[in-house]
DNA sequence: ATATTACATTGACGAATGACGATTGAATTG
DNA sequence: CAATTCAATCGTCATTCGTCAATGTAATAT
């Protein structure tokens, strides 16, 4: 949780000693600014952030030959990309057949989107 | 906007013709994309998505120097992640005599946060 | 069996990133 | 003045990232 600190605008500080007394921080929150922080940078990516939202406004499943001719990138660069997506847990795939289907796994976002409100 | 894409299962399909019809990528989405995954890539590493955390959480204003100690790396690693969030568009700073006091800009998670909902 | 299609994986590459120590610059204090 | 403090910047380094060409693998079609 947050670290009360103190606002008042500093002044005269005696010499010798340093900015501020050393703040404890709780790790409570250290584990949880991982995962955000690491969805967050799967999402950081043009072409990721993209992929999410085509993934997201078809709630069913594309296959991976439909999202790559929406990018200027190579077929080899959009299945890393669908699988830095993949390792954050934001999406998951199912093969049908030689077709793969990715659909956005729907509870991925959430810790995210409930920290940015 | 969204790309209308077909959500049939594929299934056999002539030889020689591949997997789908062109898509036309609207790039009005483009742009878009760049600014929210540039927010994104951000936010994607711990230390600044706490550091916006803290900043976020009091309101007001907090030196560098109160930052600094809530990390184990260095104050010019602090320097550094601050300056990618305010390159990012989302801190802004004032110096005021020694100190300089950073803040959240209001409107810069907007977007982002928009589209995760 | 052979060819074709969909997708993943590998290895390579230049570019960007995160960290550090050292230094610099500006403002404050003595 | 000189010394101190806060913060930014500069080099440097190891690591990671985004992309590609080439290859691998599995399923399907002829």
């Amino acid at each position: 949780m947050p670290v009360d600190l103190q606002m008042v605008p500093k002044q005269k500080r005696p010499v010798g000693q340093p900015c501020c007394d050393p703040v404890v921080y709780p790790d409570t929150e250290r584990a949880e600014a991982e995962r955000m922080a690491s969805v967050a940078k799967a999402l950081g990516d043009p072409i990721r952030l993209q992929l999410v939202d085509v993934l997201r406004k078809h709630a069913g499943k594309v296959c991976v030959c439909e999202l790559t001719p929406l990018f200027d990138v190579g077929q080899p660069t959009v299945s890393h990309h669908l699988k830095v997506l993949r390792q954050a847990g934001i999406v998951d795939s199912e093969r049908r057949g030689l077709w793969a289907y990715y659909y956005v796994v729907p509870e991925a976002l959430e810790e995210l989107t409930a920290w940015l409100n």
